[in-house]
DNA sequence: ATATTAGTTTGATAGTTATGGAACCATCGA
DNA sequence: TCGATGGTTCCATAACTATCAAACTAATAT
């Protein structure tokens, strides 16, 4: 249980990761991606690697480097469709952490 | 508003301080202290900085320096008693949080 | 006053993380 | 097949973080 927490807060606890995800949420709007699926729907073929790349000015090294540690947290989804790879957010983790503050919270 | 929420994921993104937050708010049952007064209640003299030192064996050194990342993220308050210093969480950033993860989710 | 207990600050060190250049792999179009 | 484009991996380096010993401050008790 913890453990994954750590790996979520570690992974937004950088601010250009949090910037990163909170991108790929906007642009998604975020329409979850399942997981179990192996197609995505057309409306989240709106953020590539590449996007993050030229909007937050960081080489492509640094950007792949960030997003390893998202997906590794669970919070996206990297999939790739031709020369592209598309970026979801993934909604498990959130709601995981919404009850972990809503727990304390209601302790 | 990012940097607010940095620093609370920084702070949680440690497994020791993560650990020492949960057992402040299990040991205070998370009755949260209202920081703009000067008395706190007798149920929150429950849990002061030896016992996190003790309970995690860690010099005290560290657990001050985890203590102090802790209040800088605003997870918790910390008050003086005569030899001892109280511990107590503080529900605003966790409040702040659970949205956070919910206008992500409900976007 | 002095000794004791509770905790912080300082400074040093080891480990971790962020960053990007260079070399690489993957896909597509010609 | 070859060149171009999109990303990743590897490697090095700079910045940051966790840890603790030692020296310190704060409060109490004798």
């Amino acid at each position: 249980m913890n453990d994954r927490l750590i790996k979520t807060f570690s992974a937004l606890s950088n601010n250009q990761r949090l910037a990163i995800f909170q991108k790929i949420c906007e642009k998604t709007h975020c329409c979850f991606y399942d997981s179990t699926s192996t197609e995505i729907s057309d409306d989240l073929y709106s953020c590539n690697v590449g996007e993050i790349s030229s909007t937050f000015e960081l080489a492509p090294a640094t950007v792949s480097h960030h997003l390893k540690e998202l997906k590794n947290a669970g919070l996206i989804n990297m999939q790739r469709k031709g020369k592209f790879i598309y970026l979801t957010p993934l909604q498990e983790p959130l709601e995981e952490l919404r009850l972990f503050f809503s727990g304390i919270l209601n302790q």
